[in-house]
RNA sequence: GGGCGGAUAGCUCAGGUGGGAGAGCGUCGGCCUUACAAGCCGAAGGUCACAGGUUCAAGUCCUGUUCCGCCUACCA
């Protein structure tokens, strides 16, 4: 059965895909009784489509999870999507605007009924693109963040929380995004440095005078209720406890001091807006200041702003600048660099906004999620994230937790009309739990939609029931992750797992980093730069995108990607294809891949080089290094075993004198074969289930072949070193039929001279290799002796190489330069290791096995350059006299 | 303001615990050598950002500087 000559990935993925769904070999069984290994995945926004982050971080499970698989670990990969409140209400509210509706003609319930309609019909794009990229997830165990056993999760949670106090309700300044309509949490917020104005505005002062204070939204001046001046700050003492009086509307504003305001920024005085700025509301607070609300919901004036009443946020500041620069308030404007936040959603500007919202306390909770890293119950990989994990632990806010929109958790409070007081319930109450009142009604908000995914890692294991899939797979594995949702998600899972289930949630977090288009800049649709990881599937093959990722994953770096480097991957699957291909051509009936008694000499190099990778390629899994695992499997196959191995066996293939030879070869080859196969399966799972099953092998899935071990694999150091000095004699035979420019299809004689004769019999017996390799047609082995005249010259493992010159084209200025060149190079490396040998220091500190290494060097170099130089003497003579 | 990361070949990047730097792509030269032109063979190309320091020895460790990037923050 012959390969085709060129692989092609869409004749064999779905193919396989399917195959390994059919057999079930990624669903986990908790009763297997193999040692567990389980990874949640981070839930994609149920609206999204597979994007290149998504690619990189599910290749980078799906690798871990199929080599552990291969190791005989009972693997769960669990599955799932995240609810994704904003972002799924905003898709369906748009599909609803087409229909010409809006969510409140529709009402609550039915806008309920209609996103559920769009999740069942389009929610799970995302998750056929997994399979696309070949993601062995246990998709028996799907889940949702909204399912039934989900949301009970999310109700038990909220109650034991509010019942330790750890939940709570109150007026605060919040995030509000005018555009969504909803509060947002503080990481919901992005901020970004803009080009902005910092506005100076006199307030006269009641009896005389003014105070001059500096803002950067001077609209919210219609809000202020008080003007507030450092204690310490000498130029303002006089004024504390005086009034002013605010421009436009004339209110009578107290003077205030408090330890908060910079004398050094801007005039030192501080006009304080209670209703719109966080920091004001803690110093109204304080003071007891009153409290004016000039912005709505909707980024409107209010009533309050009188003149300014109806106008958007943004056209009122223009209005009253222009305003107050006519009457004389304005005194001056300055440039400002300032950064403003925007929702994360929909890019608005934030308005802070006082309103009522429920919190979590946090500070509680991160103490112990801090302690378990500290401790090392849960490593934060690469170590440098967790620093970043502590400073934002330690300095943790409260997790504002409500959102004004209709799509997610609905809060379990019930409010009652009667006597006004909270009931907060696992099941909906019939009456209030304070006073039996039946006029309760349920709180409108839902919850953040973090609030669900923070309880991940148990709540989609079966909690709060006691599962066996709990007791088997909690804590997991490892988190894999991108470094954006640290605190977002990781963060939070660990202080909801901690409290909830008394232990970490995973023992692992591998953070790795952002993909970024080939100029660094991060890829998004508005600029036009993104790379569709399922286009590139679709041109590539899913294994050339997964290996490209795997290869560039180098930890903490971010991976810039261009296509070229998925097309490099893609070659390397076909290199992969063809090596197959040639085992396959070459394979007799009968033959399997097996380590044969007697062993050749490229034999026993490719299977030490085999076992290499093997450790390697293990040891660099074992600590996430991704890149150095794919980097040497590449280097083995192609370097090793495609440029090398194959060429050298060569002639015991095609010979017909001795039969087991040629047998044994072949079965080398499908042996070294098939371990490359199966190391290389978690990075490329298609072709190497294609190609394993072609070979002959044992099992029925290259899913569930055995991780590759080093152990039973000969070590062989003397015949690898025999092998590389004939290596090396072949790359000095090409390097001068490079030089030379003699064709292949040339072939020329070859005299090889050394100092012993012992050296000279391996020779002759490696001669085939020399031969065949350097395409060589005599060659001859000299002890000793003279050197052949008029010869092309290199050096070689202490062996001397001679190409008679009228073999090739007789330039012996050419040779001339290629010796000098030779020459030049041997003579700067000998001066720096005679330097190092004179230094007294050196001979006395460094170790004396560095020492003796450079004694070798030395010895060697000087042996090289001698001969290089009596080379250049004949070639002179020759030179003088004419050829 | 605080923190973190980066600067290595023309480009994109690797280089755990210090012992004279590698890959992929690109470039140049030679090849349709019966697995592969998505390939083979060979070559060129580097003051490892800069300045100090530690050390017998520094791309690697320490200090400082410059230039980028990111995260974070209550100077309105």
């Amino acid at each position: 059965m012959e390969l085709r000559k060129a692989y092609d990935p869409k004749e064999v993925e779905g193919k396989w895909y399917q195959f390994w769904i059919e057999k079930g070999y990624f669903h986990a069984d908790t009763e297997s009784g193999k040692e567990p290994f389980s990874i949640v995945i981070p839930p994609p926004n149920v609206t999204g489509s597979l994007h290149i982050g998504h690619a990189l971080n599910n290749t980078l499970q799906d690798i871990l999870v199929r080599w552990r698989r291969m190791q005989g670990y009972n693997c769960l990969w669990l599955p799932g999507t995240d609810h994704a409140g904003i972002a799924t209400q905003h898709v369906v509210e748009r599909e609803l605007a087409k229909e010409g509706l809006g969510r409140e003609q529709l009402g609550r319930e039915e806008f309920i009924r209609r996103v559920w309609q769009w999740k069942e019909k389009y929610g799970g794009v995302i998750i056929h693109q997994l399979k696309r990229l070949g993601a062995s997830c246990d998709w028996q165990r799907e889940r949702f963040t909204m399912d039934e056993g989900l949301s009970e999760a999310v109700r038990e949670v909220f109650v034991r929380l509010y019942e330790e106090g750890l939940i709570y309700r109150g007026d605060y300044i919040i995030n509000w995004c005018p555009r969504c309509g909803t509060a947002l949490s503080d990481l919901e917020v992005e901020h970004r440095e803009q080009e902005g104005k910092l506005y100076f505005l006199r307030y006269p002062l009641e009896g005389g005078g003014e105070v001059v204070v500096a803002t950067t939204r001077p609209e919210t001046m219609l809000g202020d209720t008080a003007v507030a001046v450092n204690p310490t700050d000498e130029r303002y003492r006089g004024i504390v406890g005086r009034r002013a009086i605010l421009p436009v509307l004339g209110r009578r504003i107290p003077v205030i001091a408090d330890s908060y305001v910079d004398p050094e920024f801007g005039t030192g005085a501080l006009k304080v807006t209670p209703a719109h700025d966080p920091y004001d509301f803690e110093i109204a607070k304080r003071h007891g200041l009153e409290i004016v609300r000039v912005i709505d919901q909707r980024g409107i004036m209010t009533e309050e702003a009188g003149p300014y009443r109806g106008l958007d946020r943004f056209e009122c500041r223009k209005k009253i600048v222009e305003d107050l620069q006519r009457d004389g308030t304005l005194l001056k404007v300055e440039p400002y660099r300032h950064s403003v936040g925007h929702c994360y959603r929909c890019q608005t500007v934030v308005e802070p906004y006082l309103s009522v919202q429920w919190f979590v306390r946090t500070k509680p909770l991160a103490r112990p999620a801090i302690q378990a890293v500290k401790e090392g119950r849960t490593r934060i990989i690469p170590r440098n994230w967790e620093k970043v994990y502590f400073d934002w632990m330690e300095s943790i806010r409260d997790w504002c937790i409500s959102r004004q929109i209709w799509w997610g958790h609905r809060i379990p409070a019930w409010h009652c009309r009667d006597c006004g007081k909270i009931t907060v319930s696992r099941t909906t109450p019939q009456r209030c739990s304070h006073c039996g009142s039946e006029a309760i009604k349920q709180d409108e908000d839902v919850l953040d939609t973090w609030f669900s995914s923070a309880l991940w890692p148990f709540s989609t294991l079966g909690w709060p029931n006691r599962t066996r899939e709990l007791e088997v797979f909690y804590p997991t594995s490892v988190l894999v992750t991108g470094f954006d949702i640290l605190f977002f998600w990781v963060a939070r899972m660990m202080m909801m797992g901690l409290h909830f289930m008394g232990e970490v949630p995973f023992r692992d977090v591998y953070v790795h980093a952002l993909v970024r288009d080939i100029e660094g800049q991060k890829m998004s649709k508005t600029k036009g730069n993104v790379i569709d990881p399922l286009e590139m599937i679709e041109k590539y093959g899913a294994d050339a995108l997964r290996f490209t990722l795997a290869i560039l994953a180098a930890q903490g770096r971010d991976i810039k990607l261009s296509e070229e480097r998925i097309e490099s991957s893609r070659n390397f699957c076909n290199k992969l294809w063809n090596a197959a291909r040639f085992c396959l051509m070459n394979l007799e009936d009968g033959v399997k891949g097996e380590i044969p008694p007697s062993l050749t000499l490229p034999d026993k190099w490719i299977l030490k080089g085999l076992k290499e990778t093997i450790r390697e390629v293990t040891r660099a899994l074992e600590e996430y290094r991704f890149n150095e695992a794919a980097q040497t499997l590449y280097q083995f196959t192609w370097h090793s075993f495609c440029d090398w191995y194959i060429e050298l066996v060569k002639p015991y293939l095609y010979q017909q004198q001795d039969p087991q030879l040629r047998r044994n070869t072949q079965a080398v080859l499908i042996y070294v074969l098939e371990r490359i196969l199966r190391l290389l399966h978690p990075f490329m799972p298609f072709i190497t289930e294609e190609i394993w099953q072609r070979l002959p092998h044992e099992g029925e899935s290259i899913t569930v072949a055995p991780w590759p071990e080093e152990d039973g694999l000969p070590e062989e150091e003397e015949a690898s070193r025999r092998m590389e000095r004939v290596m090396g004699i072949i790359t000095a035979i090409r390097n001068i039929r490079g030089e030379m420019g003699v064709p292949p299809s040339r072939k020329v004689n070859v005299t090889l001279r050394v100092e012993d004769e012992a050296l000279s019999r391996e020779l002759l017996q490696d001669a085939l290799f020399i031969r065949s390799l350097g395409l060589v047609d005599g060659l001859e082995i000299a002890v000793g002796g003279e050197p052949p005249a008029a010869s092309c010259t290199a050096i070689s493992h202490g062996v001397e190489v001679f190409i008679p010159m009228r073999e090739l084209v007789p330039d012996p200025r050419k040779e001339e330069m290629r010796l000098l060149k030779e020459l030049k190079k041997v003579e700067e490396d000998l001066q720096f290791v005679q330097r190092k040998l004179q230094n007294p220091s050196f001979l006395n500190k460094a170790p004396r096995e560095v020492v003796e290494k450079e004694r070798k060097k030395a010895e060697d170099l000087l042996l090289v350059r001698q001969k290089l130089q009596d080379r250049l003497k004949v070639l002179r003579e020759l030179l003088s006299t004419g050829v």
